[in-house]
DNA sequence: ATAAATGCAAATAGTTTGCATGCCC
DNA sequence: GGGCATGCAAACTATTTGCATTTAT
């Protein structure tokens, strides 16, 4: 908690709750399951403030967002990878390791031109390891 | 506009319009955009109608869709290439050149563990070569 | 004390859907 | 002729905003 302290975010019980739900789930999150997870211990947390948390959770480099090929934006507690592989069986997302990470910001920032890559966000639609072993080769 | 055809999309004045407005631009347009520009040719054409055309085009494998970090979906109609450099200064969408965009599905491929990449979908914020230029080093 | 966060309600943006009519194959 | 596509209107989902009140620092 103190952490957001640090950051310049000013800390409130609604804020801090909804801090701990993303980092202790360390999942991705919708802005609605964010909400969900939290009102259930502090009824009357409003949705609207979750955005607004989120929002400055993010603006404090706490919390990055993406938006998948589809559904609402999904929110997350690490703000470094940003790299998403969606399984279109399961829906889980997994993120490809960090050499892997560094080697895509590499090959992108190397082969854009005079493009000054600063953020970079990856999804990719497919299918998780188990997915594809159960279904066949297919 | 046999293509259309070819593919099985039944070929209707909108429908073929609004290909013109996505192949003769080569451009990424909202869905709005493509309305203004179609419907100057079309009158009482209806936004509702663009939405349903870009879905079948793009189940035909004619167009593509993205989800940039904000705003509205924008479509294209090469549903080849999938990365995409947003510029923060101008706005402007480029790609980077198709050596690249493979060399991205295979890095990400061989470092995501079981996961089968299907689709990517790589967007990248930053400064564009000029945009760069201008402003400096900053 | 003061500036910022919250709850509540309402507005907005983007997109989808139902249904009657019209048009493509 | 039969089935999809269109126009029109309305619904819906995701997100944002205005304002009075409360709360953190």
């Amino acid at each position: 908690m103190q952490k957001l302290r640090e950051r310049g975010v000013r800390v409130t019980p609604q804020r801090a709750l909804i801090w701990r739900v993303l980092v202790e789930s360390g999942d991705h999150f919708t802005a609605e399951e964010v909400f969900e997870r939290a009102s259930g211990s502090l009824p009357g947390l409003e949705l609207s403030t979750v955005y607004r948390t989120l929002e400055a959770l993010e603006n404090a480099g706490l919390v990055a967002d993406s938006r998948l090929p589809e559904g609402p934006r999904v929110f997350e507690a690490h703000p470094d990878d940003h790299s998403h592989l969606v399984c279109e069986v399961c829906g889980g997302i997994s993120h490809p390791d960090a050499e892997t990470e560094r080697a895509l910001r590499r090959t992108l920032q190397k082969g854009s031109g005079g493009f000054e890559v600063r953020e970079l966000h990856v999804v990719a639609r497919g299918r998780c390891e188990s997915c594809a072993d159960n279904s066949g080769a297919q």
